[in-house]
DNA sequence: TCTGGGGTCCTAGGACCC
DNA sequence: TCTGGGGTCCTAGGACCC
């Protein structure tokens, strides 16, 4: 084991500002200046939420994650509008192509986010970096006339806090010697890592801020949550964080899910049941095969109408990317749901991913064959050069 | 008629192997 | 015969993130 002594480093979180609505406003510009929230149908009337909403909107208490017909109720007038990732996507496409002029260290984080490690940078020592994420914030918005917030810090954990700080369009520095002042008076639910349970039980603990749990006995952290999470939590909190950007990873798992517009009883409503599994099967192999990929773990999920999750699962003998294959093993598990409840949500998730190669059987069985030797290790898409135990 | 969709990682028990 | 350990795979559930 090498000692853990990392080298200095200049780590960026960018996040866009608003994404969704930023992105809708430009088609839109009549709607700047209005309350908008983007989210579902783009209908208050049926199921969704909402997933963005301008800062207009979040004046009347909008927030992401809120039930589309309580934000109508919160703001009458709020402008509606439906997702449409497919632009989305291609503004995420171009936002990124932009960083990459600057460097090619980047870490995807999702559809609005990166990681960037600026530690490279010619003379970042001697500025600390703000220039050169100034100078990223200018060519985003040359490249999409979107806006972006930037956290500049010594690792991921205290980047992405800092990111947060100035929104929109700010630059916020934050390094080791600013935590205290900084980063301790905020709320512990701004570490990423951090949700909703964890902040129930420390609050329980009387642990509200981060300096709180920062100088909580490390002991109480491990009794309460357990070695890892614990330990996580204790230098979480004091600002230590040694995960490298990841400028590249594979896909373990590709799923498809919808809730329906009202809620079905897993016998009584079975045909237009079994035509939505069939369909979401179809979306998955086609997704499985314009990526490349194939999996030999099928899964369903259900939401019952009182929110409870249950999945099932199966393994197959050999990876596969092949709708009829899904489809069979998908029944053969949404079988095994209890019918207890009605099911607001059906799922179906194929995992145990590998890269559908030329060498790849595509003829997957349910049965007892044994598994192709390319199939034995789907978790290791990088290990191709250790070689499977004799078999 | 509150509460989306697509992901990752962790835990824990049982089976099975050495 | 009994005891005990490590390791991996499979399954189910849950927390969390964007």
């Amino acid at each position: 084991m090498p000692a853990s002594t990392t080298p200095w480093r200049r780590i960026a979180h960018l996040d866009m500002d608003a994404f969704y609505a930023s992105v809708e406003l430009l088609r839109r510009p009549e709607l700047r200046g209005q309350p908008v929230a983007i989210g579902g149908h783009g209908e208050p009337s049926r199921r969704g939420v909402v997933t963005t909403a301008t800062y207009e909107a979040r004046a009347f208490g909008i927030r992401s994650g809120m039930a589309l017909r309580r934000a109508a109720e919160l703001c009458p007038q709020c402008v509606f509008l439906p997702v449409d990732f497919d632009e989305y996507r291609r503004y995420s496409r171009r936002f990124k192509a932009a960083i990459a002029t600057v460097t090619d260290r980047i870490e995807d984080r999702g559809i609005d986010e990166v990681y960037i490690d600026l530690s490279a940078v010619p003379g970042i020592r001697v500025d600390h970096g703000a220039p050169v994420a100034r100078d990223i914030q200018h060519r985003v918005l040359q490249a999409t006339g979107l806006t972006c917030s930037i956290g500049l810090a010594p690792n991921k954990l205290l980047a992405k806090i800092a990111s947060d700080l100035r929104k929109p369009a700010g630059v916020t520095i934050v390094d080791e010697a600013d935590v205290p002042a900084v980063i301790w008076p905020l709320p512990v639910r701004r570490i990423s890592g951090i949700g909703p349970k964890a902040e129930l039980q420390l609050e329980d603990l009387g642990l509200r801020t981060i300096g709180e749990l920062a100088a909580a006995p490390l002991s109480m952290l491990l009794a309460r949550f357990g070695a890892n999470y614990g330990s996580w939590l204790h230098e979480a909190a004091n600002g230590r964080d040694e995960r490298p950007v990841v400028t590249s990873s594979e896909p373990v798992s590709m799923s498809r899910e919808t809730t329906f517009e009202r809620d079905l009883h897993l016998r009584r409503d079975w045909q237009p049941l079994a035509a939505c599994l069939a369909e979401l099967c179809r979306e998955v192999a086609s997704d499985l095969r314009r990526r490349g990929y194939a999996g030999r773990t099928i899964g369903v999920k259900v939401r019952y109408d009182d929110f409870r999750i249950v999945t099932r699962d199966q393994t197959l003998a050999g990876a596969t990317d092949e709708a009829a294959t899904i489809r069979r093993a998908a029944f053969e598990c949404l079988g095994r749901v209890p019918a207890t409840r009605r099911l607001r949500l059906l799922g179906v998730r194929v995992a145990g991913l590998t890269r559908a190669g030329a060498t790849q059987a595509r003829t997957a069985t349910d049965g007892r064959a044994p598994p192709p030797a390319g199939a034995q290790q789907p978790q290791l898409p990088l290990s191709g050069e250790d070689s499977p135990l004799a078999l």
